[in-house]
DNA sequence: CTAATTTCTTAGGCCAGACTAAGTTCTTTT
DNA sequence: AAAAGAACTTAGTCTGGCCTAAGAAATTAG
């Protein structure tokens, strides 16, 4: 039972799709870029390894095992892209395209002495919390820029880290975990938000401010 | 026409095994521990790609193409031990093994990235050349430890990187790229030599001293 | 120079992981 | 409650990269 690269890769995608759900198998096909009927054939053969529980036409859930594997590989991902960073330079939006190669690769050393030059960090240059060795993702208590109350203000957590594009404009607008917002006002019929970071204020639309999560304004830590 | 790693992995042990003539079936088998006919299979394909020349039961060659791709996997896979070495403290013995993984899925950009964190060096941490970015592997005049006369002396330039083992050893003796050894005596009978590095005296067998490629003494640099 | 041995190739197959085309089953609509 | 539509699975294939068994060529030995 060997675990290859391509199970990794499913069994990561299946944890960050489902956190403690069902999880469809389009939703993975989706992610994954392949067809809905590969999908359907890795998970029969990942159901027999007994890292995830299938039902046909109902969905997945991973096992602890499967589970186990999946927050392995999120943790390797995460310490590279903060590794990238911040020992090699990289910015923020080309962190997660390197990472994706890395991380099926690297050996448990090279973890820990990443994880040690680090200082063993809690989260990613995006602000998503890293697994910890033994297997456990901080939780944390986010909502959506979007669900913030005109008037409001908050905490910028973390922000979606896949499209390179979206990152760019996210760091030209301010939008750094720790970076303090306030919605000054939402526009009716779907309209953009208008809010303030620092000094600056922008117009956001509600797509952007959906890949944006806070908590309640002023940080507890720096 | 996609290069895979098992490409790589064949392009880069025929060159090495190469070096500038014709490569048997058998000895890529035994290295890359594959059988002989998955070889013969595999190198057909890399014939059509024109990455080399193949004429049956003669063996094979690398085209210019095909030493190209051998040549930026090379690159790749000792800056890599020299960068795991300096940024992360690896020890030697165990940079080959993970630079073996790592130097098929890095990008330009990392490969770039930790040329310039190590200042664009031109040895690896076992004294082996780096190819230059346009593909240029610096040629350096060595010989076998063995080869030395008795009495002669002589500055250590490389050492065989494959076997832990035998590179802890090495440490153990003081065999580091750029030491100073002499050879004291040569036992008859295929007996081991007696060699002096520094102030200690070492007894070495021959196949050992076949591992260890030097050239003539007083090192033009530091 | 033939015979034995070694080396290499062909033949045939297996497995992982993807695909398309053609059903099923579930869900939504009317 | 039936029909239409969406979601999912089955069936059948393909490609890459490996394998073993058997045969052909090259090399070495007698
Ligand atoms: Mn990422
Ligand atoms: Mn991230
Ligand atoms: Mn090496
Ligand atoms: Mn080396």
């Amino acid at each position: 039972m060997v675990i290859t690269q391509a199970i990794e890769d499913y069994l990561k995608t299946i944890y960050l799709l489902g956190q403690g759900g069902e999880v469809a198998t389009s939703a993975i096909a989706l992610k994954l870029k392949v067809s809905p009927p590969s999908v359907t054939g890795m998970v029969k053969k990942l159901a027999e390894m007994k890292l995830l529980r299938y039902t046909r036409y109902q969905g997945v859930e991973l096992t602890p095992a499967g589970e186990k594997i999946a927050l392995e590989v999120v943790r390797h991902h995460r310490l590279l892209e903060l590794y990238l960073q911040e020992a090699l330079g990289y910015p923020w939006d080309k962190v997660h395209e390197e990472a994706e190669k890395l991380e099926h690769v690297i050996s448990e050393e090279f973890e820990d002495r990443i994880a040690e030059a680090l200082g063993w960090p809690e989260t990613d240059p995006h602000g998503h919390p890293i697994p910890t060795k033994d297997g456990v993702l901080p939780a944390v208590a986010v909502r959506e820029l979007l669900a913030v109350e005109t008037g409001q203000s908050a905490t910028v957590r973390q922000v979606s880290d896949g499209d390179p594009g979206m990152l760019r404009y996210l760091a030209s607008l301010g939008f750094f975990p720790g970076a303090t917002v306030q919605v000054l006002e939402k526009a009716p019929f779907e309209g953009p938000l208008r809010v303030r970071v620092g000094e600056a204020e922008h117009a956001v639309g509600r797509e952007l401010a959906r890949h944006v999560l806070v908590s309640a304004a002023t940080p507890a830590e720096v």
